[in-house]
DNA sequence: GTGAAAGCGCTAACAC
DNA sequence: GTGTTAGCGCTTTCAC
């Protein structure tokens, strides 16, 4: 049965009370007496009311929601995330709007007006670049926006990430202990912050340890891709005899490559490592060696800093980077 | 810069017309000549002017919000599942408001208290089961209700699933016909609708073959607990020489404790199917023949059925189950 | 086709 | 502490 939504007014009526004293009732922070509250919520249960979210944000300009711009939830890293993100928001009595970004990102300009519509207290862009043009339009409607796993140079931006020049340096570290000397590396999409960094540390350590890349190839974080990646690398006369992908989630593309197609061993004829340290690259089949990005620390780190830009709107965005671990499996030789 | 967002009647002040002629141009259906259109269109624009969606549907009573409750994430058919539905529904200009639920789903009384604070036009319960206590709310609360892979005996809900039986029955038809004669079943969740269908179709399956099911254990839907499951069935004097493994997620568990904890080789040791044709289950290292649940079909069913119970609050509820097919890969010896 | 006015359900001053 | 009142920003009659 269809029925209207039971009011506040009705609770009144039938309470014999105002209807503000209803309101004060459902209202954190307002003050009633006791038996006021006792008997309004009697009222209140038995009728099925609760207060109307959309009514109270009209008023108090806050939706307690809070955008979250997601795109690639193929990654196992991602919907962990958001599940966390979620839960940690749901028990401060917030709620996550999702908006899904086409991969390509052309229709992110569209997103962003539904998001704009939609009142929402802050927003979450994970796993999506900012352009200057999304920057001023969020500015302008007063929206504060926080970066996760992306970072940006503009100081306007809030972000969290892992510290990924830190992680891919002390991967670097690892493989040239492993006695490696041709140490290739698959790219993400580098237009991606995370990308960049990853690399830049990763180039930064063999530098330190007198190497260089030997070989690259790019993936764009994408499956598919990726396994091109793999055999352009290594179908070769001269293959590497090591290789960092940008994420754990092509690093399992470029294993199942190098193992069934070309036949290779891991890690006897060839080392693979990783970035994310997702709960696959744990199973034994792949046992993959990579750096761990906390996503439990990075999400609290989220939680802390988006909701501190809601009541604070004139405080600092910060640019939060978390040292993630280096997690040592079995997918590259180890030194000795 | 914080600033407040700008409303029609500021527009509308600035365009020199009344303020209601701004909310016609904004209001799909409403009618205004060109010119005025127009005329509003271009200050709107200039001042960054978009209605506010809380307000509209504080009037409307719609919110154009479906609220998605989901639990396992983890399993890598739901984000998929997730960001079809969302991005289908975001064609269509709604949007998806997330809740997660505790596996134990024990909070999710309090949950559904959130949603109906929040006046979302329609529920889907992802992976999740109804409490007839729940049924009453939301029937009460005039929320129509769609249970995604999902199935309640109670004709009030709509759902949406794969036709689970059917899918149960191939299986065992195959793996009967692969020759095997000790055929087991680790079981998911036996709570859900989803677990008893598949089993009951299996051992159907088996019952027309002249078998029945030889071992059987529980992982509950949980990576851990099938690994568990998998070690109670197989450390036995007399193993099965096939296992039924309730969906893909929990049968990439048993085939990693097969092959690395118990040193089995699949197939030639033991046959292993699952149910769902995620992603993961093409992948060269399980290579899992399986059951698919058309994910898509699922969706676009889903939106159909969602739309129409908005629209249409008296329509019935619909129970929709959709053939998937067989995917036979590399992980059960294949019939000679 | 356009403007004036009412009101969606609620919170937040403001008096008492 | 409680009731009265004035809006939040918008859609929707209702006259013109």
């Amino acid at each position: 049965m269809v029925q209207d939504r039971v009011t506040s007014i009705e609770v009144a009526r039938r309470a014999g009370v105002s209807q503000s004293a209803v309101s004060r009732v459902f209202t954190p922070g307002a003050s009633a007496s006791p038996k006021m509250a006792a008997k309004i919520r009697k009222v209140a249960d038995a009728l099925g009311y609760r207060p109307n979210v959309l009514a109270r944000s009209l008023i108090t300009g806050k939706s307690r929601i809070i955008g979250v711009v997601v795109a690639y939830l193929e990654n196992q890293f991602y919907p962990d995330a958001l599940e966390k993100l979620s839960m940690a928001l749901q028990a401060r009595g917030y709620h996550v709007l999702v908006f899904m970004a086409a991969q390509d990102a052309g229709n992110i300009d569209q997103v962003l007006d539904e998001i704009v519509d939609y009142q929402v207290d802050a927003l979450v862009m994970a796993s999506v670049a900012m352009s200057s043009t999304l920057v001023e339009r969020c500015d302008a409607a007063g929206i504060p926006v926080l970066l996760f796993n992306r970072r940006q140079d503009d100081a306007r931006f809030a972000s969290v990430t892992s510290d990924n020049v830190a992680g891919g340096r002390k991967l670097a570290e690892f493989l040239i202990k492993g006695g490696h000397r041709k140490i290739a590396h698959i790219a993400g999409w580098e237009g991606a912050s995370t990308q960049r960094d990853r690399e830049q540390g990763f180039r930064e350590g063999l530098a330190a340890g007198g190497m260089k890349l030997f070989s690259r190839a790019v993936g764009n974080f994408d499956f598919e891709q990726s396994k091109d990646a793999a055999r352009e690398l290594f179908n070769s006369f001269d293959p590497p005899d090591a290789v960092f992908v940008a994420n754990d989630h092509m690093a399992f593309a470029v294993m199942e490559t190098l193992r069934s197609e070309l036949g290779l061993r891991i890690p006897q004829d060839v080392s693979v490592v990783g970035y994310d340290d997702v709960p696959i690259a744990a199973w034994p089949s792949f046992d993959l060696t990579t750096v761990r990005q906390p996503s439990d620390l990075m999400v609290e780190k989220t939680v802390v800093s988006l909701l501190d830009s809601i009541d604070n709107p004139l405080s600092e965005p910060r640019q939060v980077a978390i040292d993630g671990p280096l997690i040592i499996r079995g997918s590259a030789r180890k030194p000795q």
